[in-house]
DNA sequence: TTAACTGTTGGAAAC
DNA sequence: TGTTTCCAACAGTTA
């Protein structure tokens, strides 16, 4: 079979992974030499966006496929530094290459940086192919099937008119059988004008980029740990058959999920490979399945759900500009020195409720924390207890999770605010009853919070109610060795409940008087006015 | 148009 | 110890 293409670069994003990867699979196809590339971009290579943890993660992923790519294929994994759309064209030119490959990807920065870089690969006279494998579908794809291209706010709905819709889940691709690739020698004979992108260095340290040393994490990244690990969670038949999420405990000691959320977040894992490999168990298990939403395949649909959402929305993690989103006065730390003390407290673990605390910090030492736990915590940064805007979680979970994924992540925090898909503001997460539900003996806060642990159970949740001589036997004394709450749960909670209700009824009362306005004028056609204009007069005094 | 129904995952008290 | 009921009551969908 003869190939069109002599030279062809698979460039890896996410989709960090040899198995079914669509877009490596054509470069190999169609091109007799494959250079398989990284590029390291300094917007992700920082220490302020990215954490240690999670960037530590991707140097284990890349140093597994470098790994994989030596010893099944016999090439290696190629590492730029630079930015893409400054390296490639340079690349291209100097190797002659006629095809760029890569997996389609559906975020902002990429979305733009892939735009602007296929049209400069035209004039290169390069061959430009974006292979959707990410999801289970193309986002595009999915995004036409939504009603007036609306972007999807509920669940069941999306899935009977939008992914039910959209025809069968394409089937995983097999592997690659041969990589043929340049040696790093030829590779440097080629690329001559080069010399700032550092190829010869290969895969840096966590140190060459800012960051201290590696640490021992509990998720190694990588294909290799990925596919380990879904195989086996799906050997357990009888759980994967059963499971919901709900019914899993955000406190365990272990995880109570499957922890596949950073491979899938990096593409490690297929999320097809993933899905089918679930069906496989459904099918040959005997007995009940859980179903969508709660069950496993359940929780691949909300990925799709939420991909799906933030495609459509505009300014989708903002509050302002974001049509979805109700417009909240939420107290902002920028100027209120009180709020800015209370996200300070909520981000480093010492907001002195035990249960937030330990969450807090186990998102900083292991980078991940149960979906559940997220919820506790993003409701009491938000409408349950500190009324601070979303958009600083956002933040702060973007720079912390290793499965830190975009529109998951920011659809996540507007739910959980009661800003977008849910709006039952009055159901409020207890910093202090939630996590007893699933560990009375409160052994996740002694894990996490170490001070804490010789408390009495009666007390470990609340441990300001504790007798200062059972404070003193415990060896840990409020206010001096563990912070005093950092709010009364009952009154503020309370209060922003109020405050929700207010903004909700301003909310409808904007949209009906767009709704009147829209009806006199005689409905001239034009859509979506309803996006601004909620926040502008009357303000509360809220400090 | 209206009204009933539904929405992945609440808390606290009563049984 | 586990299940049921009340609390106070929103938005989007469907009949």
């Amino acid at each position: 079979m003869s190939k069109s293409h002599t030279i062809a670069i698979h460039w890896f994003r996410k989709g960090l992974r040899l198995h079914d990867n669509p877009a490596l699979l054509a470069a190999c196809g169609q091109a007799t030499k494959i250079i398989p590339l990284f590029i390291l971009d300094p917007h992700f290579a920082n220490p302020g966006t990215v954490s240690p943890r999670r960037y530590q993660f991707l140097l284990e992923t890349l140093s597994d496929l470098d790994t994989n790519l030596r010893e099944k294929y016999g090439t290696q994994l190629y590492v730029a530094r630079g930015t893409p759309n400054d390296v490639l064209p340079r690349i291209v030119s100097e190797l002659k290459a006629t095809l760029l490959t890569f997996e389609a990807d559906t975020e902002p920065y990429a979305r733009a940086r892939d735009q602007a870089l296929e049209i400069e690969m035209k004039s290169h006279g390069v061959k430009v192919e974006q292979h959707w494998s990410h999801t289970l579908h193309d986002i595009t794809e999915l995004a036409n099937l939504c009603p007036k291209n609306k972007p999807p706010t509920v669940y069941q709905s999306f899935l009977k008119h939008v992914f039910h819709k959209a025809g069968s889940i394409p089937k995983p691709v097999p592997l690659p059988t041969s990589i043929d690739s340049l040696t790093l020698q030829e590779f440097q004979t080629f690329v001559t004008n080069v010399p700032d992108m550092s190829i010869e260095k290969g895969i840096p340290s966590l140190e060459e980029l800012g960051y201290p040393a590696a640490t021992p994490c509990a998720f190694q990244g990588g294909e290799t740990a990925g596919l380990e690990r879904m195989q086996s969670h799906l050997a357990r038949k009888q759980w994967i058959a059963s499971f919901e999420k709900p019914k899993t405990a955000p406190n365990a000691l272990t995880p109570s999920t499957t922890v596949l959320s950073p491979y899938l977040k990096f593409g490690c894992v297929s999320a097809r490979t993933f899905w089918y490999g679930l069906q496989e168990v459904y099918k040959t298990h005997k007995g009940p399945r859980s179903l969508p939403p709660t069950s496993l395949d359940g929780q691949l649909l909300w990925r799709e759900f939420y991909y799906t959402s933030a495609y459509l929305t505009a300014n989708y993690d903002q509050m302002k500009g974001n049509p979805i989103c109700r417009q909240i006065e939420w107290i902002d730390p920028d100027t209120s020195i009180e709020a800015s003390t209370h996200l300070k407290a909520w981000q480093e673990g010492k907001t002195g409720f035990p249960f937030i605390d330990a969450i807090m910090i186990q998102l900083k030492q292991e980078g991940w924390i149960h979906h559940l736990a997220r919820h506790a915590v993003a409701c009491f940064l938000t409408r349950g207890d500190l009324f601070i805007n979303w958009e600083h979680g956002v933040r702060h979970f973007e720079w912390a999770l290793l499965d830190a994924d975009w529109s998951i992540n920011v659809g996540n925090w507007m739910w959980l605010s009661a800003s977008c898909y849910f709006y039952q503001y009055f159901r409020c997460y207890s910093p202090i009853a939630f996590g007893k539900k699933t560990d009375k003996n409160g052994d996740y806060i002694r894990k996490y919070l170490p001070q804490l642990k010789n408390y009495p159970k009666k007390y470990i949740y609340e441990p300001w109610t504790a007798p200062l001589a059972i404070q003193k036997e415990a060896g840990c004394i409020i206010g001096v060795d563990y912070p005093e709450p950092i709010v009364e749960h009952k009154i503020v909670s309370k209060r922003n409940m109020m405050w929700m209700k207010e903004a909700y009824a301003k909310h409808n009362a904007n949209k009906n008087a767009g709704k009147k306005k829209r009806s006199s004028s005689g409905g001239s056609g034009g859509s979506g006015g309803s996006s601004s204009s909620s926040s502008s007069s009357s303000k509360k005094t809220k400090r």
